[in-house]
DNA sequence: CCCGCATGTTGACACAGGTCAAGCTGTGAA
DNA sequence: TTCACAGCTTGACCTGTGTCAACATGCGGG
């Protein structure tokens, strides 16, 4: 097997029946219901309501390189990773791929499809192994009418999707191949701080260039460009930065 | 004054006091809460609903060439176009423009803006003289609070705009100018006959070519490469579609 | 009626980024 | 230990699209 940037914890316990609501005692995975607490969808719910969507949420679990769903699939729910990563991507009727997203621990998907009612646009495959909740549209839709405070939860995430999705627009569209590697490495380094950096790839260099809409090729010679630039080093997936605004600064 | 392929309709009476909730007797603009009625948004609420919603809505008319509003600003509602062409654009640091969208007639903006309550991230730009309903966001908040219909409503309008955006990307990405163009044409042609279609481009050659993510250049080249093709004939801001199924044959 | 400017077309050329191909490197399996 | 292969790098070359510049066209205003 190729290399596996990011292996599941070491100590997690068979537990084969996938699919099942609640983790028992001594799994690694902490109650359902305190994992969608966590998530901006369901923060600050009412107990009641929280647990309602938690009896309908079920874990699954993929294994590295399986697909999760396919674009034109139907959707039942959405999607909150535990761990692992995924790749949300769109396929050409040439076959070409080009990534999307790459939602990882405590980031949510599938939300658009299942409001819509309408099939995935997207596959997702699990990069890594992976462990999910998956979310019955059912339930979310029946505590929708109770609860107006989960309808501005919902309509505040979509909207910030689609803020971030227009940045996607604007970054392909206005920037040059380097200047959109630059703005990605930023985004990853979320310390504000002046001081060496170091980010490491959530995924394999290839995704990531699909991901910024480059071939490898090109992104490889890109990171290596910033490189003899000196604005960043490369040591295998981590890239280390040394200054985040001369990085910043360093248009192409 | 050049080209205006979109004059307000010719006899509007004057009445100059714009910013007038509801339109008097006379007037070509019908009722605030119908045309609010209209929209996908606000259809088939209770009629309760719909006035005090109509009641934070104001009347803006702009003249073309005109800001809107620009990235930056702050956003305290959305906009409803009763009739003209709005422009919505992005501008990189250097000052490139790429247009993203061109609502028209019966079309909302500025909605994702409001519910995050964050400044608009697009500039706004009459293309035409245009009238619009500016809906005060804090209407839209306090009737969000009562009525779940609306919740609902928003939601599905905001999931629909997401699905349209990743098209956006997938087109953007994945697809050549050629084919761009091709699936644009196709997307105003409603028709889906296969007999000889007509669609009049919305907007300048240059802005829908912006719109296209292509330079004008570029944009004509494509325009009349498809023309000696003899897929479709070329007519100033008209385009004849001889045959929708062979435009949409023609890959490149 | 003519001028001027906005718009669009066309040509020559440049360049970013894609394609193809060869080779390197490190990891996992045998 | 060795092998095989996935991942990555590097080089040579190609092409789609952008850039720049010249010119056509047509509407609106003086």
């Amino acid at each position: 097997m190729p290399m596996n940037r990011e292996p599941p914890r070491p100590g997690i316990p068979g537990a084969s029946t996938s699919g099942e609501p609640r983790a028992a005692r001594g799994d690694a995975v902490p109650d359902t219901a305190v994992l969608l607490a966590r998530t901006a969808l369901f923060g600050s719910l009412e107990t009641e309501t929280l647990g309602r969507i938690a009896a309908a949420t079920a874990m699954v679990r993929v294994t590295r390189g399986s697909l999760l769903f396919r674009a034109g699939d139907a959707c039942t729910g959405f999607h909150l990773v535990i761990d692992g990563r995924i790749k949300l991507s769109l396929h050409s009727a040439q076959g070409a791929e080009r990534v999307v997203e790459l939602p990882g621990p405590g980031q949510t998907f599938g939300e658009a499809a299942m409001f819509l009612r309408m099939p995935y646009r997207v596959s997702a495959e699990a990069l890594a192994d992976s462990r999910l909740l998956h979310v019955a549209a059912t339930a979310v839709f029946t505590e929708l009418e109770q609860d107006p405070r989960l309808a501005h939860r919902i309509i505040a995430s979509l909207s910030m999707r689609l803020h971030r999705l227009v940045g996607e627009i604007e970054s392909q569209s206005l920037l040059s191949g380097t200047q959109r590697v630059v703005g990605y490495l930023l985004s990853l380094a979320d310390a504000p701080a002046a001081m060496e950096t170091v980010v490491r790839l959530p995924a394999l260099k290839n995704v990531i260039a699909s991901r910024l809409n480059l071939t490898h090729e090109h992104f490889s010679r890109i990171l290596h460009g910033l490189a003899t630039a000196g604005v960043i080093r490369l040591d295998g997936p981590d890239i280390r930065i040394p200054d985040l605004e001369i990085l910043r600064r360093h248009s192409g």
